[in-house]
DNA sequence: TGCTGGCACTCACCTGCGCAGAGTGCCAGA
DNA sequence: TCTGGCACTCTGCGCAGGTGAGTGCCAGCA
């Protein structure tokens, strides 16, 4: 168990070498901290604190930087969120309010998020499978051949071009429509399977084929849709550090270029929670010396996408976690809203 | 008036700056291409190359590099456009053909171009403008408030929300929904204006004022629709010539981030003609080292967007060349397919 | 007139050296 | 348990000298 004053050590070391990029050593340290101790007792500290692998010397005769599992500790147990000024949080406020449609929304949060960290910005589109229905509507683009058009409560709009089985007259596209609006409005889409199940039996035999490949046109897409869009930002904010890592910078632009690897680096959709994944801890191994901060973000209660940055191990961490909270919270605030 | 050797000197200068990535000597050049004259010769020929500002060295005693100039040369008159290997044409036929919809042509094509040409790739969604309308559809969310969806022949979507100054009801929102497709479906996006003018007239009184609405939101979505999407990708490619300009590679960055600077760097979507700009032909201050290549692509006969690449000057302008070409062309195919 | 070989010259780059400075570990003493 | 002192270890920097690639110029030859 590390002492209290040790804790101080490790958090003044963090603090001073995520402010001045550079090795910091224990007379440094005790000149701009008021520890009360004298170098030679931090430099005990230090043996200890590297002993037990939170901080390490990139080579001997040279300060101390920390390592993951240091950052690790400062995060869970010596750092405060940061939370936002006044002024901060209505420019944030008054610059996503600008937003005129949900694309401009999700642009404007991903720029505004990497000009508040100047950090790589992720942000997630809202996920369908949390969303509801708020309209379905089918098109006559041939006598065989249909559009669908499935707008969701969050703005988004996806479309599918379908091909039928036989000829489907106005009237029964009207019904049809009808019926799949009447049911399935205002629901959420995982209820939507069984809520259509029963739909072709309302319908004569000839229309039966095309009503079944019309639900199962909708069903694809709500399950493809899932699989969700992101848009990233900010990747100039990369060649800050290309003095630091110059041969790091290329697997992580590769890494930011894979929306499958994105999405694992966000997380679980569902969880809502701040998270902070530090260097090794994320899978991906091009991003191992980076530090990703991720949280949920929704229209409601509950998290609908989430939305995060991407940065060096060596980040600000609690003014970065204080600014990804809080425009996640207003980006909620203006998709409920709308 | 230069003669036929030195402009024999000046591409071997290209190909083997291009190639080695190092400035070229006259004794190399020599070795490496048959100019059938001795290295003195060449020198001669170097010193007037340079005279006339097409070479240049980056200090005394070191070899020659092109200038923008004599890239300018080079492409305008050394170099043929390098056509892709039947093996390659089929790949790139292939792998466009897997997509499912317009967002997938669009990605695939700007991964493959970045691939092909191992720079950074940027495609232009089909403009609107030159497109036609495929299916206008209204739907009625709440009493005075309506979704407008917008098709088109490109298979793209667009929707706005309208709130209207009166409720509407359903028999006037189908009627204005049949006239207004009856109008335009299968008129171009410029033709749209004059064919809707007089609309409001054909409707009682009380409707008119939403009619109007409608109509300018529509025309709206038209116009601010002409400032086009873009997606970009293999911005990882930069990172191959870092060591060569550690400090560009930020403003390229933050240029490439920027839609309007890249919009103006494709050039005019009218023109379908394949054009290259080299360093300081290109307006943007941050693309002072960059060269540019794009073409317009279209599912017709003309032209609906463009697409190109991003690299450094010292590029394969000739196999750069090849690559967009022939992405272009397929693109353009499997639009006018789908 | 144009090409060639020879020659002196100029730098960029590499290497080795010495020195200063920052930082450390250890130890004896308070 | 903390502190001051001391010897030690490295890195980084400036400086000198040598090497090599490349150049410009010039006289001679076809």
């Amino acid at each position: 168990m590390l002492s209290e004053r040790r804790l101080e050590v490790l958090r003044a070391i963090v603090q001073d070498y995520v402010g001045t990029e550079e090795s910091v050593g224990s007379k440094a340290l005790t000149e701009r901290h008021n520890l009360g101790v004298s170098p030679a007792t931090v430099r005990n500290d230090m043996a200890v604190l590297e002993e037990e692998g939170y901080i390490a010397q990139p080579h001997t005769s040279a300060g101390r930087i920390p390592t993951d599992k240091g950052y690790r500790l400062f995060v869970d147990r010596l750092a405060a969120v940061k939370p936002m000024s006044p002024p901060e949080r209505r420019a944030i406020q008054n610059y996503l309010e600008g937003a005129v449609d949900l694309d401009d929304v999700v642009a404007r949060t991903v720029r505004l998020l990497a000009q508040l960290t100047r950090q790589v910005a992720v942000v997630q589109y809202p996920s369908l499978t949390r969303s509801t229905v708020r309209h379905v509507e089918l098109l006559s683009m041939a006598p065989a051949r249909l559009m669908l058009v499935l707008i969701t409560d969050t703005g988004r709009v996806e479309q599918r071009m379908i091909d039928c089985p036989a000829p489907f007259g106005e009237t029964s596209l009207a019904d049809l429509r009808a019926r799949l609006n009447s049911r399935i409005v205002g629901r959420r889409f995982t209820d939507v399977p069984q809520l259509v199940q029963d739909l072709p039996e309302a319908f004569e035999l000839e229309d039966r084929g095309t009503v079944s490949t019309v639900l199962s046109t909708l069903l694809e897409t709500l399950v493809e849709e899932t699989e969700e869009r992101l848009i990233i930002g900010g990747t100039a904010n990369l060649t800050r550090f290309v003095h630091d890592f110059p041969l790091t910078i290329r697997p992580v632009l590769e890494a930011l270029e894979e929306q499958v690897v994105l999405l694992k680096l966000l997380g679980e959709a569902k969880d809502p929670a701040m998270r902070v994944r530090i260097g090794h801890e994320n899978a991906h191994e091009g991003l191992n010396s980076t530090s990703v901060v991720s949280v949920g973000y929704g229209s409601g209660g509950e998290a609908v996408a989430k939305l995060g940055v991407v940065g060096p191990t060596r980040m600000d961490y609690p003014g970065t976690m204080g600014a990804v909270r809080a425009v996640a919270r207003y980006v909620g605030q203006i998709l409920a809203e709308s």
